[in-house]
DNA sequence: CGCTCGATTGAGCCCCTTCAAGGTGGGTGG
DNA sequence: CCACCCACCTTGAAGGGGCTCAATCGAGCG
């Protein structure tokens, strides 16, 4: 019963109520536990037949570098995440995960994940659908990106945090704990280490959102989900439709 | 035979070599051909149990509004391409499709996707691919947003969008046909249509590319693809490692 | 022949960037 | 135990890339 406590069987089972089997599935995943150290690149741009790893204690993020040194991170990684699902899936990773903190993640082969497809399709289910809303973060990144001014994607993007925190048991309504710096935001969220900067002030001194010394409180929740236009309808967790 | 012509064939085909049965398979998938109008909605934001479509000639697009009428294009569909994939596999739809030209289309449904999956591995080793390249693609076009300049970002995009035109054979080296108004670009680019049209200017002035009357003609290829840092590794053409 | 959609160009402004210069705190070594 | 360092945070000043507002023009079309 160890396993319904940890982040990974926390998430899907808020999806998909999975069978006995599919715990007893879920579980041997948790074999090949590893811990990497800060920094450390578990996976590499244009590297093949890489592993794919969940996440259990610890962030991570994934990003791509371009020829003049500037980085885009294309998301955070937090416990019960995948890392390089698609990488391990389909050929050469096209991007970089490397872990924030110290991690500690189980290595998952390409033939465990085609098992658990073949044997235990609700478990699959659950994973693609993982994957799916993975993807759907990435969308709503790029209309943060595109469309949303650089206080509106910070309040986003905090938000988006502390629902998924939540999720795997992390946060609360008041805030999170973050170990993010202000250049990996800048990285994220498209701007400069220096705006970032301001924009954090400017938050906290309206009395939205005070992000200070690795602590996230949310100081006016529903004014700050109304500036960021923040819907958590694509970070949704009705399940899927296949039941 | 008709089927090896057929766009969505053509591209797979790129990907893995089809069997016979997986060719009768995807002929299926060609039985309930429609017709849309330019600027019919396929696929609402919020829609539940809604039909994924194959395009087979025409132009769509997918797309997420903002509360202050703002809008940002996720990704331009051409022939070939999966319609709301995602969208039926998982849920409600968190995102709106529209034909931008008048298309043919075919409706795919949950059930045919599924029978599919069980019955021809090899072909949803396929289509797997190809949501992956769909994934792939979302996230390059992040990174544009966050970290390359309004020139930049519009050279990589035309550039991609050559290359994909090309694998369906509707473009060659030196350019292709396109319904997109400025205003298409704007949204997808994340920039304003005023400044879509000096961008397109200075581009046309510098001897890179050409967008006129429905026509991008490439005229320096090479010195473009320096300028936007395309690097075709994410479109890729070698294949899944699963053989 | 008016209407609407799309392309084009100018003027002015502002959000965000770059450059620059401190601050602060935790870790490390002498 | 202190001195130094390095990573990160903070703030100011100045510039520019892209925005908004506004007007004109061409073309398809009912």
């Amino acid at each position: 019963m160890l396993n319904l406590q940890s982040p990974l069987t926390r998430k899907l089972s808020a999806f998909v109520a999975l069978s006995e089997s599919d715990l007893a599935t879920l579980s041997r995943f948790d074999r090949r536990s590893r811990t990497f150290q800060a920094g450390h690149e578990l996976i590499h741009e244009g590297q093949t037949k890489a592993s794919a790893f969940i996440l259990s204690t610890g962030w991570a993020c994934s990003y791509k570098m371009l020829p003049d040194g500037e980085r885009q991170i294309v998301d955070i990684q937090i416990p019960g995440d995948f890392l390089g699902l698609r990488s391990v899936l389909f050929r050469t990773s096209d991007h970089t995960i490397e872990a924030i903190t110290r991690i500690e993640a189980s290595e998952v082969l390409a033939h465990d994940i085609l098992d658990a497809f073949s044997h235990a399709p609700r478990l699959a289910t659950a994973v693609l659908w993982a994957a799916s809303r993975d993807e759907a973060m990435v969308v709503e990144h790029l209309v943060n990106l595109g469309r949303r001014t650089a206080e509106q994607r910070m309040a986003h993007f905090l938000l988006e945090l502390g629902a998924r925190l939540q999720l795997v048991g992390l946060g609360d309504q008041t805030g999170f704990d973050c170990p993010l710096t202000q250049y990996h935001l800048a990285d994220t969220l498209g701007l400069s280490a220096v705006h970032v900067n301001r924009v954090l002030r400017k938050l906290r001194e309206d009395g939205l959102v005070t992000f200070q010394k690795g602590r996230v409180v949310f100081d006016d929740f529903p004014r700050l989900r109304d500036i960021a236009d923040f819907d958590t309808t694509y970070l949704d967790q009705d399940g899927p439709i296949l039941r």
